[in-house]
DNA sequence: TCCTGCAATAGGATTTTTCCTATTTAATGT
DNA sequence: ACATTAAATAGGAAAAATCCTATTGCAGGA
């Protein structure tokens, strides 16, 4: 069909078998050649500088042990600026949309498209230089308009106390831990309610574990 | 290469993507063949009942609106008996491996298995009517040997309790939510921690959130 | 009917949590 | 050296949570 050479296409993902599946889909796309997956961001810089002939555009997935996504991204941007990166993943998170796309990438894809707009975003990104699903563009839109609900900002030890009262530890035993007097502790206590808008430390928690401070 | 006809798949999972990549990979492996894909259990049954050419096997995601692995996995049993289901999911989670395999799948695949383990699973399993992967028969032998700890039951107000605890509300609160005495409320409280073997509150919620009590 | 078991309830004490306000200490810029 | 700020600390009190034990009411089985 296309007598032109393919694009070359890199896939960075750690599950072997979406990576190797998705290989085989964009293959079968035309004019589009996968040259290798890479397991994570340390694979990937070995197998750029290894592997002479360099990928036109890199599909980078974000939860990855050792080097994620966002790490990748922003090392991309300094050492490989020539190459388009479009993020893969399941998440759907505002926060971390914005994120990659001020780092660089070129679209924010989710792991839920149909195959078919995956083709579309691979070749509007080759063509326009970019590509933004329905999807992420309301999910932006939306971070735009609602955003007065900033995020408030944790101290390292404020951080450190909410885990430790993600626990069943009583104060006493967090302030112990964190070699700070009780009272200290009930300073951050209550500096937290109040900036959380909690009642209680259950209120505590559950905000700590649906903003992914601490992980049970 | 296989003169002999290929072994038809259905591959059931709500991510049309991964779905589709991976129907790529099984037609790519010598003597397998991908009818179709599935959304979900709903879909699957629509699909049995609308397509004549039946697979000889089905690879079955877990986490499915609609209709999920589970269900889906009753109905096969109950409908479909002659289909081989491998199921193919995200979580090694034990208690739904056993549930799966003693709703009477073939074998249990975890979605960061090699490619290769992928072909082999599906040959094994219709050679031999099974395949457990190494990790698989791990936490199974894991689960054999650990299983003393069984779980508690709950009653439903228990169960009340529980969601109830998990929110900001102090027990009075509860107890008026639930038109109880708060000495009442401070049995369940008790009798949980007991059960449970938790110190407090927290430990209480943190119970409930990884047992799937309730979601947040 | 009597016994038994379970859910609901209570009394009473101790500990922990929560709240409000104020002081000390250390660090930092001018 | 002095003003400013943030972090750490304190006092004191009310509210909530936790613990242990005991009683009541009711339903079902012997």
């Amino acid at each position: 069909m296309n007598k032109t050479a393919p694009h070359n296409i890199v896939i960075v993902d750690d599950h072997a078998l979406f990576a190797s599946s998705l290989e085989k889909l964009v293959n079968s796309f035309n004019g589009f050649n996968v040259l290798y997956h890479a397991r994570n961001g340390k694979d990937l810089q070995l197998k750029l500088k290894q592997i002479p002939d360099k990928p036109e555009l890199i599909l980078l997935d974000l939860n990855m042990p050792v080097m994620d996504g966002f790490e990748t991204m922003e090392w991309l941007r300094e050492n490989q600026e020539e190459i388009k990166v479009l993020a893969l993943t399941m998440e759907d998170d505002e926060e971390k949309i914005i994120k990659m796309l001020s780092s660089g990438a070129k679209g924010y894809l989710l792991k839920d498209i149909h195959p078919e707009k995956l083709n579309e975003a691979l070749v509007q990104t080759l063509e326009k230089g970019f590509y933004h699903s329905e999807k992420v563009a309301e999910s932006l839109l939306h971070s735009l308009n609602s955003n007065p609900s900033e995020k408030p900002e944790f101290k390292e030890r404020e951080i450190d106390f909410m885990k430790l009262a993600c626990t069943e530890m009583t104060y006493k035993e967090i302030a112990d831990k964190m070699n700070l007097s009780p009272k200290t502790i009930d300073g951050y206590r209550q500096e937290l309610f109040n900036k959380l808008d909690v009642k209680n430390r259950v209120g505590l928690v559950i905000y700590a574990l649906k903003n992914d401070i601490t992980k049970i």
